[in-house]
DNA sequence: TTGTATGCGTTATCAT
DNA sequence: ATGATAACGCATACAA
């Protein structure tokens, strides 16, 4: 591996110069900079980042801390992260928090240590007061998470809308009784709170009270799908639509409510969201929420390297729109 | 950050004991190697990477290549590799090759850079003659790629047996029109020809002859499998079972199937691969043959640590078992 | 506009 | 068994 001694030697200058060159810094003459460029290229030359990370400069990596990576909407998002991530030589250092704490902390500490430039989060665990330390290392992006009261860029997809279309489409189909999942707690503050206030305003909106018997918190997974349709069967009063958080509670609910005999849409119609490959798949098929998570990932990258150049970070916050996909499960 | 320099102050000893202890070298009183421990301790130091790295040492970083992320299979993979990686202070470099020749290179160049301290390659794109240059620089572990003139360590599945158990599970249930999607070009060298070895073989056994007809190639998605089951559709002398060769395929014939009317298994049977959530929710439910992905992971990470570790590296192939999972759509 | 010298944190060499 | 020192490749303060 050539060194920015050797381009140097090459080109008969100092490696000052040559560093120069390499930094874009003025006051280095055009014939110098020619000459630099053409020893570089000739020698195939790339600075080594280790060199410049113990300096106390760029490591040309971001680290992205995503919950689950099996989670299809994560692991589309880091595909659209390193994608892009790729086209401006950067490189991708994943971290799975697995929704811990401490493993977050841990992470966010490679910011201190310069292993990385800067840090997208895609999830949350802390309070943000834990992490907000962070932000002095290097600059943090929140992706898909969302903070109040937090003083970084955050681009972030219309949760509250989703919901609220998800849920005015069930009401325009008919429905009155539309059942809830959250992957929080359905409280005023903390996880899903966007979403949970879609689905209030909604419901307020077609003058609607909320059965709280048709709330169901903490739902992940297809087996929590499950398990929701199980505890709809022990209700005398069942919702006929139920608003599932993600395609793959949907897909649980979908299976079991199938299991007993239920028909979807007519006895209990389902709405999913994130419109991941199994929403197609379903029988019958998934009405869902696309979230345009490809575009999600390039505003966090491309918003992270701004930062990254410039000094001046500007604190932006950038909401994406949010599509409705009807299918037949509603 | 604390450096080696304040441990080395605190514990009143020089960097070069600290540094000592650090590596676990010999020569070290057990007095002081306890002193350094505690002044480590004290001050939560870690040493710092990329003087590490600089010095020409461990990165602690280990790069993944992947076709895609976005592929289930891919991101279970990562995930336990991941998983295994931090239990073993290990950071997780990803990149996506996306059947890229150039960016698979351009990878396993980060080798050479001493950019990362190993590499696990999920997949192979280039010829091994291209790649076998870059285990110079650093060892290079094969997960679920296979090279058989490859002198590097790799864990792999029996796709071979997979296929096998799977082709034989349909020919139990009494098809001899059995059609079969691959990866590759069903060639006799070249991608999936393991799997193709392990349909020949089933097929062999049971007396029957290939038809060409039924061999579908370079299938890989959830579209791909709806124009199978199209093509299937024009031809006059139908299979009545499919091997698709993973989950997404399968799901893709199964909708085009119910489209036009077909019963599932009575007007043919589908059989997947990788036993994917998605397998569970189709309707029917997919019968499909799991591969022990975690335990993949697993063996790949703890196989190019331990590369690292010892000097003396052991050739190992490690072949995993896999299992038929037979649901509905059988 | 260019070059010299220094230091980032670590480990290896050589001495003691 | 321990320590002083050089070197890894780079970017910057300072000098010219």
């Amino acid at each position: 591996m050539p060194t920015i001694t050797d381009v140097a030697k090459l080109a008969g200058l100092s490696k000052t110069t040559v560093s120069r060159v390499l930094n874009n810094h003025p006051y280095v003459s055009k014939e110098n900079k020619v000459l630099v460029q053409k020893a570089m290229e000739q020698l195939g030359y790339s600075p080594n980042p280790s060199a410049r990370r113990l300096r106390g400069q760029l490591t040309c990596t971001i680290g992205v801390i995503v919950p689950r990576i099996v989670n299809p909407f994560f692991s589309y998002l880091v595909n659209s992260i390193e994608k892009v991530a790729y086209k401006n030589n950067y490189q991708v250092l994943i971290f799975q928090s697995d929704e811990n704490k401490e493993k977050e902390l841990n992470f966010l500490n490679l910011l201190k240590i310069k292993q990385v430039d800067g840090i997208i989060m895609t999830s949350i665990e802390n309070e943000w007061d834990s992490i907000e330390q962070y932000t002095k290392y290097g600059p943090i992006m929140l992706c898909n998470e969302y903070v109040n009261n937090a003083k970084v860029p955050m681009v972030r997809l219309d949760q509250s809308e989703g919901t609220y279309i998800g849920i005015k489409h069930l009401i325009e189909r008919g429905h009155k009784k539309i059942g809830y999942c959250t992957g929080g707690l359905f409280a005023e503050d903390g996880k899903d709170k966007d979403r949970n206030q879609g689905y209030q305003k909604a419901l307020k909106e077609a003058g609607i009270a909320i059965n709280p018997n048709w709330i169901f918190v903490n739902q992940h997974s297809i087996e929590d799908g499950k398990q929701v349709m199980n505890q709809i069967l022990t209700l005398n009063d069942r919702p006929t639509a139920i608003f599932t958080g993600s395609d793959e509670i949907a897909g649980g609910v979908m299976i079991e409510a199938k299991k007993h005999g239920l028909k979807i849409p007519d006895d209990i119609a389902i709405i999913g969201f994130d419109d991941q490959p199994i929403a197609e798949l379903l029988e019958p098929a998934l009405t869902t929420i696309r979230q345009p998570i490809d575009q999600m990932g390039e505003k966090a990258v491309e918003g992270l390297i701004a930062m990254l150049n410039n000094q001046e970070v500007q604190i932006k916050k950038i909401d994406l729109p949010i599509q409705l996909v009807i299918r037949k499960s509603t």
